[in-house]
DNA sequence: GGGCCACCTTTTTC
DNA sequence: AGAAAAAGGTGGC
């Protein structure tokens, strides 16, 4: 048994592929011609895919005694559908010449809504790292600790590890082995952390609050400091003026909205950050966040042509992405 | 209190 | 080919 429906959208509303392989959302797979996104979303699997004008064809895969109502309602708030992106673009054009160039490029690129302990857990791998290696970091997060939901074309879908299951004794060791290197501690030790805070309903709790409040408490958490707690106020905690500053926002920022940065080498302390988040966040508004996503996904190689990647070639990192098959290990061979 | 630097591992760059 | 730097940073000194 599985339940199909359609969800009234358009192209420049929603592109999926920019959308779900950009670095907010790991677990998205897609078929070899990247027209079909299998996914989860809470403990349902979603197969997601477009018409030409951008209707958004869904299929749940393991639906229980689940509603069409409901499984629309789980998608409009995934993709934060309520919120025009069409609208947001046309402001930031008025605001700002730079994005008013870019975003014609790269339209339907929407900020997620996504499951705040899936999401803190996946941007505590993603210090130091590449996004081809976060997602089978948080591919096998799922596969070890989290339980089998469904099989969809021979592939295996697994919920996000329960927070109590990812505090126990031997995860960091787990972890450690799972090639997660440092951070396999800090997932172990956060999960300890936020269970004596209040668990997931604390997490969620921070909805309601402020955005300030909520990014401070988010620094208690081991793993979390204020590059991830901003990926998760965006991400997750509605907070639309969050703006994640990591190198590609600070190649971005200081190469065309704070000259003085430009050519210098700098490490971004916390003074820096908070320059450069407020310098966009008057630049673009209060949905600043989401202008951020735009252009960082404008940066990514693998979204480049040739001409704008100027002299950055597509690498192989970028076509891990793409592919379908799951990365096995490289063995040496003798 | 702020500026360094180590940290795991893989990929990319030079 | 092989070393070095970078990859959506953070914590500790």
């Amino acid at each position: 048994m599985v339940i199909s429906s359609i969800l009234t959208c358009s192209i420049n509303e929603l592109n999926l592929r920019y959308s779900l392989t950009n670095g907010q959302a790991f677990r998205w797979r897609s078929n070899p011609e990247k027209s079909k996104w299998t996914g989860v979303i809470g403990k349902l699997v979603f197969s997601l895919q477009q018409d030409d004008i951008g209707n958004l064809l869904y299929t749940v895969h393991n639906p229980d005694n689940l509603d069409i109502k409901d499984s629309d309602q789980i998608l409009e708030d995934y993709f934060q559908l309520k919120t025009s992106l069409t609208e947001l673009y046309k402001e930031w054009s008025e605001m700002d010449e730079v994005i008013a160039k870019v975003i014609p490029k790269y339209p339907g690129v929407r900020t997620l809504r996504i499951d705040p302990v899936e999401n803190l857990f996946t941007f505590i791998c993603s210090s130091n790292n590449n996004i081809g290696r976060i997602t089978q970091m948080v591919n096998n997060l799922c596969i070890k600790f989290g339980s089998k939901l469904t099989t969809v074309d021979d592939v295996d879908y697994f919920s996000f590890p329960e927070i109590e299951i990812l505090s126990g004794k031997n995860v960091a060791n787990t972890l450690r082995e799972l090639n997660f290197g440092y951070r396999a501690k800090y997932i172990q030790k956060a999960a300890e952390v936020l269970l004596k805070e209040g668990g997931s309903d604390w997490l969620f709790g921070l909805r309601k609050q402020e955005y300030s409040e909520a990014k401070s408490k988010l620094l208690k958490i081991p793993g979390v400091g204020p590059k991830v707690s901003d990926c998760i106020c965006l991400m997750s905690l509605d907070k639309t003026e969050s703006l994640p500053v990591d190198t590609h926002v600070f190649q971005l920022v200081s190469k065309y909205y704070i000259p003085k940065l430009r050519n210098k080498k700098v490490n971004i302390n916390v003074g820096l950050y908070k320059e450069i988040g407020d310098h966009m966040r008057k630049t673009w508004g209060k949905h600043a966040g989401w202008a951020q996503t735009v252009m960082f996904t404008s940066d990514l190689k693998n979204f480049q042509t040739a001409e704008e990647s100027d002299g950055k070639k597509v690498t192989k990192e970028d076509k891990t992405e793409e592919e379908d098959e799951p990365k096995i290990k490289k063995q040496k061979r003798s």
